[in-house]
DNA sequence: CTGAAAGCGCTTACAG
DNA sequence: CTGAAAGCGCTTACAG
């Protein structure tokens, strides 16, 4: 049961490769073809279940239909949302998706293998992780169409697609503020990243904002520490911290370190402390009721982000819907939902 | 920044495309190619920093290099253990893997298309589902090397790997009817796959075994019933089963709904009902303690499922270990590893 | 309206 | 020991 090639088509309607291969693609009125011959010709194709050799094809052309993402992890829920909403957006446009991810464990080495031995896919959708810089700057000198998600490098200028960080700090402040909390902690991690910064910026500006003090509030844990470390410095921030009240932790791995650290000093949620997470992948139903989440809409990201690669495609069919705000080269968009279950 | 070329480098080598190419392929003592040119092309690859093209590759030669894994859902643990796995073995024999999921919902169409268009692939390992029976006797009709995973069709003869259900169910059972349980009912889903017989079997092969009776206790669920629906068929068959005292859930859903029910009749793990689950898929974490769980060591499926998709690849470097079981065409394999919580 | 020809980047008999 | 040539299956100027 050998494969059909066009040839075969080709003998079998007894016409010239070249005209089959037109009429397959849609160019047959383009060539001026007859109807009457495209249409033979498709019967034919069809009766023979004739499939072009996306390898031959993608040789000749240059293209391969093929998107790369890749993710920090492929396991976890931000993966998983994502990957089936890409696939299935990537679909509609004629692509296929692969994925890899980063794994920290890693991190130098993979990402470049991945990247230089993929150099085969059409555009790519990162999830960038600090370090990847330069092979973004890479892609981007070789002309690749790349799309950030999730994040993005201040110096480099690549299209990114990301929830807004600051907007979603303020809401959130917002809310335990005028709900009466006055003594608010922030936990954040000292990554190189600018919505970590973003959200910071907005924690202060909201206190000082509302007159409140945020001296000996902010604890900064580190990158490098394990989960157990990272637990102990949350536990004894909270416990010492005098009157705190509530504790914002600026992403959903802080969020799960401090849900433990709470859990250990046998506090109640909301009514002991409450508590305030930033949801980085839109995992919140893993978090218990009686907190409080910024929530990220990741099908809406990873839509928007796969638009914006499909215009560096030439496939920018973005219809009626242009609110996409450009600032030159950069696309920042993003909206937050705000989830209230604090009831205090 | 063009692509460099096999050309390219025989070019500025001095030499024949073809002997580069023999070179760059450790083919280079094979054609008898003088040490000194072959490290001199070797040097000139690597300076001007050559990768060859491997869709050229692939057309050439007809491989890609690339495996497929064909699974249920891409989220999920069991997806998110096997990916990892699969990946790491494959790469060590050179292959990359591209994945596809069923997806339930659609069904029919979506395994038909990713099969077709991706007949590229060097060779599948499949988890295969109801009502793919037809596309993998295609595949086998067409030579293409499959591996299937979890589970298997006794009508198609091809090499899979999948856990010994029969035993591990005899194991659990074994466990609570030692602990001094009597009434244990069966909880079990109409799906038409061995693994779901020999689950059942085993159940009652054991109940007769220890002189127990099976009258009513078994519980076959409908596959089409959404959750909600399964979740009242449990509660009311654990209400209305007189004596009831333990329940044996065949797959690790068929657990989850069971522990919602018994969380909705107010019941205590395991003090008023003992809970036994056959666990498909290394989710064991998912449930809390007070269970007792059959374990299915997803590693080691994935790792033997790769290495008999080598063998049928040619690749079959086993090593010292041969002590896979080899029925004709069939390879059965798997350990179950007893995980005791039952604290009764 | 349609066909012959070149070429994408490789590999591999075949011929020296 | 090494090179010229064919060919994997397509697409696309080019020439009628």
């Amino acid at each position: 049961m050998k494969r059909v090639s066009l040839k075969d088509i080709a003998r079998i309607a007894g016409v010239s490769p070249s005209t089959v291969s037109f009429v397959l693609n849609g160019k047959a009125k383009q060539m001026r073809i007859s109807e009457t011959l495209a249409s033979r010709i498709m019967e034919v194709a069809k009766t023979e279940g004739y499939h072009p050799n996306p390898v031959a094809v993608s040789l000749r052309t240059g293209k391969s239909q093929i998107l790369g993402l890749i993710v920090e992890t492929i396991s976890g829920n931000f993966f998983a949302s994502l990957s089936r909403i890409i696939e299935d957006e990537a679909a509609r446009f004629g692509y296929k998706v692969v994925y890899t991810s980063t794994e920290n464990n890693r991190q130098k080495g993979k990402e470049l293998i991945g990247m230089l031995s993929q150099r085969q896919v059409d555009g790519y959708i990162i999830t960038p992780t600090p370090g990847m810089e330069q092979d973004i700057k890479e892609l981007i000198a070789d002309n690749k169409p790349v799309v950030l998600m999730d994040s993005y490098f201040p110096g480099i200028d690549v299209p990114h697609v990301l929830v807004n960080n600051y907007e979603g700090v303020m809401k959130g402040m917002a809310h335990v503020i005028e709900k009466g909390y006055r003594r608010i902690g922030f936990v954040t991690v000292d990554l190189d990243l600018v919505q970590m910064e973003d959200r910071l910026k907005a924690y202060q500006d909201s206190m000082s904002k509302a007159g409140l003090d945020t001296d000996n509030l902010v604890l900064t844990l580190k990158y490098e520490e394990d989960k157990e470390q990272g637990i102990e410095s949350v536990t004894s921030f909270i416990k010492n911290t005098p009157d705190l009240e509530a504790v914002f932790f600026a992403t959903n791995y802080l969020g799960l370190l401090g849900l433990e650290s709470i859990h250990r000093l046998g506090l109640k949620l909301p009514d002991d402390l409450a508590m305030i997470v930033f949801d980085d992948h839109d995992v919140f139903r893993l978090y218990p009721p009686g907190i409080t989440c910024i929530r990220q809409p990741a099908e809406e990201i990873a839509k928007t982000a796969l638009e914006l690669l499909m215009e560096q495609l030439g496939k920018g069919n973005n219809g009626g819907e242009s609110k996409i705000e450009i600032s030159p080269g950069l696309v920042i968009r993003g909206t937050t939902e705000y989830v209230q279950k604090v009831n205090k």
